[in-house]
RNA sequence: GCCGGAGUGGCGGAAUCGGCAGACGCGUCGGUCUCAAACACCGAUGGAGCGUAAGCUUCAUGAGGGUUCGAAUCCCUCCUCCGGCACCA
């Protein structure tokens, strides 16, 4: 079918200049780097914004999703640009990292050297993508002017006691002699990546963060905005828990007591065998001769398990007796003590008083082992079960067979009896958190030096600051002997001691690279200051950040370390806020086609260096920007990018200068006009909150409605009226934040003053948005069988009026008055029929 | 396993303070232009059924149940996929 019309006015029109991207984007990329027109300056009297990306690894090359994430907050610092604020949008690199060192190892070159190529070539990269970017604040972590700051803020947290030195578990290769990192250890025998050995923990003395301190404060999201499942994601790996620790004392001679810690002491009567963490301290010193042997080979496979596999709840349980006994400090029986893999040394106190009746990890376990189960809660009315089936709990639950508690309320004897345990001495009211301290010690090379010496007489002593950076010796050796390149550097090893210049040994292990990205954001406020790490007016002007973004897989490390930094900071008398961020904002990941995360192995990674080539920046940026909603990512598939290609085509084509020939407008009417004019106020409203919401897909949908809306203007015979050079104008300033180069070349052509990302941001007009008619749905029973239209100020009962009098509901209604009529002012109509 | 997120036409997605399911685009089909093709432009396009037609009916938002005048949206049970789980960053 076609209804044969064709477009009269293209064919009329003179011959347009091609649409080809590449004609104009690299000499306006000249301009905006020669002008400067991004760089955030300081002395700049407008009120700042300071919006910030996640800076991304040096990985080689950039791909697909470093654009994505980067399109989606430079478009909304773009939009507060034109809006009036003085905008900061700086970026750098998170260059310190194991990628260099594998590549060290494997290619032989040094990892300096790498990264120093991998930057060079991402930025330019990142170039290509004509975001704001201010260059002139570019960090780069692994540069000593850089990580001579990070050492410092070690060193404040060393002197003020938020830094310590602690036993911790590491994956170990016994074969290569080297500590791994969990990437490296494959397979679910968990071997060494490269030799196939299987790894083993072992035990080393490392320095931790007492990050726990700030567990509390860290729950408090009072005053920021973050999306709620960051909120969530960090609110349960933080995992506060109420509760009471109770000593159950030991039968061994001289035995400290086991401590355990319960959120459930009002079913301290039920205890009825204990379990500890194979890594328990006091294992070594209960175990009963006779069960050595087999406790031993127990703790041993216990620690070849990762903790996901240990605390996952669907396994067989596991455990051994270790041949001793404890006692209930209520009932005063005697209870066997176990060891299992479920018990986590790290969490709690790393034992537990086992209830199986009320537990369901201790039920199976008791289950398994053939261990009493005693009821001591049941529902109000509830009867005990009598066949040992496992209860779950309930809200109005009471005690059952516990002595003097019995018949009270569980939430009452929560209180009651862990009073009871204060007064006697063996147990009191505690908090735990499921967060563990953070541990910062990398026994790797690239990484800036824990800035510490040890010195025989004095020990663990911070290098003074004016000797910082403790820089990384370029000269080492990084065959896979095993040992640390830093722990076979004779000269660089040797040291003195600050207090009695006596000799002493540096540190050889590095900072976790997370230490890194927990303070760059303040160093973007004065990047070149040599002094400080930060310059206290400058970061007071900047900071906090005030939008930032990056992926959620960040959402529980990097998102809390940075949190921590920042009120540790604070303690110190460094900052005088206390959130790095007001807002946060999450983009989904783009995945490879395959479904799979983009990795170089995977060999899945889109490069965008051909798309740009072929397509130009805008279309990249834009067709990004569209395929969905920001924070949800997915896999990428380039077909339809040719659909935005087009559209930016369209804008190009409609956008040229409009020649009129001094001729008046054919074929416009006042009310095409203000349709027009109508169309260009609607969606400046909805692409300016569509844009703030990030909801950039559907600022890119509007954009095209008013493309089209004005494409029909035009060939309505609108050229050459006030309304469509507005539109137009309208169209290019809305546009420009997705597509900075074809709206600043459009602008150009049209005369308008350079730069259109200097311009005012297009002010909503409600007057000349307001319809003249509305549509409003009529349902019967839910489903749809009218339309009205009416005008917006119709009375209720003049609308219910003519729903009812239309012909086809009459037809539903079999003649009978309705049972009920909904009216949804401005929404609908439903009417319910009479039965 | 635990924590968080997501499942809607052939495809990406739109519509979530419960109110017209499928905006916008891709693809496909038909047409205009062309010697022809490509590009561009115009039109149609969820499935099934009825009707010459205008149109009408009905089904449909991962599966099953529930609440409601009304559910993609709220509740319950389940399935699949993605992210995180503390040494990848």
């Amino acid at each position: 079918m076609t209804t044969g019309t064709t477009d009269t006015t293209a064919a009329t029109r003179p011959r347009a200049e091609r649409f080809d991207p590449s004609t104009y984007e690299g000499k306006w990329r000249t301009r905006w780097e020669a002008d400067e027109i991004d760089a955030a300056r300081d002395d700049d009297p407008r009120s700042k914004r300071y919006v910030l990306t996640m800076y991304p690894y040096p990985s080689g090359d950039l791909h697909i999703g470093h654009w994505y994430a980067a399109v989606g907050p430079d478009i909304v610092a773009r939009l507060h640009r034109m809006q009036g604020d003085n905008v900061m949008f700086p970026m750098g690199f998170d260059s310190f990292g194991l990628p260099a060192e594998n590549a060290a190892i494997s290619r032989n070159i040094h990892p300096a050297i790498w990264t120093a190529a991998n930057i060079e070539r991402m930025r330019a990269q990142f170039k290509t993508m004509g975001a704001m970017f201010d260059w002139s604040r570019e960090v780069i972590t692994s540069d000593p002017s850089y990580y001579r700051w990070t050492q410092w803020i070690f060193s404040q947290f060393f002197r003020a006691g938020l830094a310590y030195k602690a036993m911790a578990p590491v994956d170990w290769c016994p074969k290569d002699q080297v500590v791994l990192a969990r990437e490296q250890v494959e397979g679910s025998d968990r071997h060494c990546w490269r030799c196939g050995t299987p790894v083993v923990k072992r035990d080393l003395e490392q320095w931790w963060l007492r990050m726990t301190n700030y567990s509390d404060e860290l729950l408090d999201f009072s005053g920021i905005d973050y999306p709620e499942p960051i909120r969530l994601m960090q609110t349960n790996w933080i995992g506060r828990s109420e509760g009471a620790e109770i000593d159950f004392p030991t039968e061994a001679d001289g035995a400290e007591p086991i401590r355990v810690f319960t959120t459930r002491p009002d079913t301290l009567f039920g205890a009825t065998f204990m379990v500890l963490a194979p890594e328990h301290p006091l294992v070594a010193v209960l175990t009963s001769d006779d069960r050595r042997a087999d406790v031993e080979a127990y703790v041993a496979s216990a620690r070849r398990e990762t903790e996901i596999e240990r605390m996952s709840t669907e396994r067989e349980k596991t455990g051994v007796f270790i041949g001793a006994h404890a006692v209930n400090p209520m009932t005063n029986e005697r209870v066997p003590i176990w060891i299992a893999d479920y018990v986590l040394p790290g969490y709690g106190t790393g034992a537990i008083m086992a209830v199986p009746a009320h537990d369901e990890r201790d039920f199976a376990f008791a289950q398994k082992f053939e261990l009493p189960i005693r009821y001591v809660v049941a529902p109000a009315s509830g009867e005990l079960p009598t066949d040992g089936a496992f209860i779950e709990h309930t809200a109005d639950e009471v005690l059952a067979d516990s002595g003097e508690f019995t018949g009270m309320a569980a939430a009452d004897a929560i209180g009651a009896i862990t009073q009871q345990l204060e007064d006697t001495g063996l147990g009191k009211r505690a908090v735990t958190y499921r967060q563990r301290d953070w541990l910062v010690s990398r026994q790797r090379y690239w990484g800036a030096p824990i800035p510490i010496v040890y010195c025989a007489e004095h020990g663990a002593q911070a290098v003074p600051d004016d000797q910082l950076p403790v820089l990384l010796p370029t000269d080492v050796d990084f065959a896979p002997t095993g040992v640390s390149p830093l722990q076979q550097h004779a000269e660089w090893l040797s040291s003195t001691c600050p207090v009695c210049d006596g000799p002493a040994r540096r540190e050889t292990d590095t900072l976790d690279t997370f230490i890194d990205s927990s303070w760059y954001f303040l160093r973007y406020c004065s990047p070149h200051d040599s002094e400080r790490a930060w310059d206290p007016e400058k970061a007071a002007l900047w900071m906090p950040v005030d939008l930032y973004t990056g992926g959620a897989e960040h959402g529980v490390l990097h998102l809390l370390y940075f949190r921590f930094f920042t009120k540790a900071l604070r303690d110190l008398g460094l900052l005088d806020f206390d959130e790095p961020t007001r807002k946060l904002r999450n983009q989904g990941q783009i995945l490879g086609a395959d479904h799979q995360r983009m990795s170089k192995s995977r060999g899945n990674v889109q490069a965008p260096d051909e798309l740009v080539a072929r397509y130009g920046s805008d279309t990249i940026r834009a067709f990004l920007m569209f395929i969905g909603p920001w924070d949800q990512g997915g896999p990428w598939n380039s077909s339809g990018i040719e659909g935005i290609h087009r559209f930016l085509g369209r804008v190009w084509h409609l956008a040229q200068p409009e020649r009129t020939d001094g001729a008046a407008p054919a074929g416009t009417t006042a009310e095409l006009e203000r349709a027009l004019t109508r169309a260009t106020h609607v969606a400046i409203r909805d692409v300016e909150a569509d844009y703030l919401a990030f909801h950039f897909n559907t600022a890119i949908s509007k954009l095209m409605e008013l493309t089209n809306a004005i494409a029909r203007a035009r060939d309505a015979g609108l050229v050459g009226t006030d309304a469509y050079r507005r539109s137009v104008d309208t169209l290019l300033l809305l546009l420009a934040p997705v597509a900075p180069h074809v709206t600043e070349e459009l602008w150009a052509r049209r005369g308008g003053t350079y730069s259109i990302h200097r311009q005012a941001w297009p002010v909503f007009d409600a007057e000349l948005a307001a319809v003249d008619t509305i549509e409003l749905p009529v349902q019967v029973n839910g489903k749809l069988r009218e339309r009205l239209v009416v005008t917006p100020d119709t009375p209720q009962d003049e609308i219910e009026r003519m729903a009812l009098a239309s012909e086809k509901v009459q037809a539903y209604l079999g003649g009978k008055p309705p049972a009920k009529v909904i009216h949804i002012a401005g929404r609908l109509v439903n009417i319910v029929p009479a039965r």
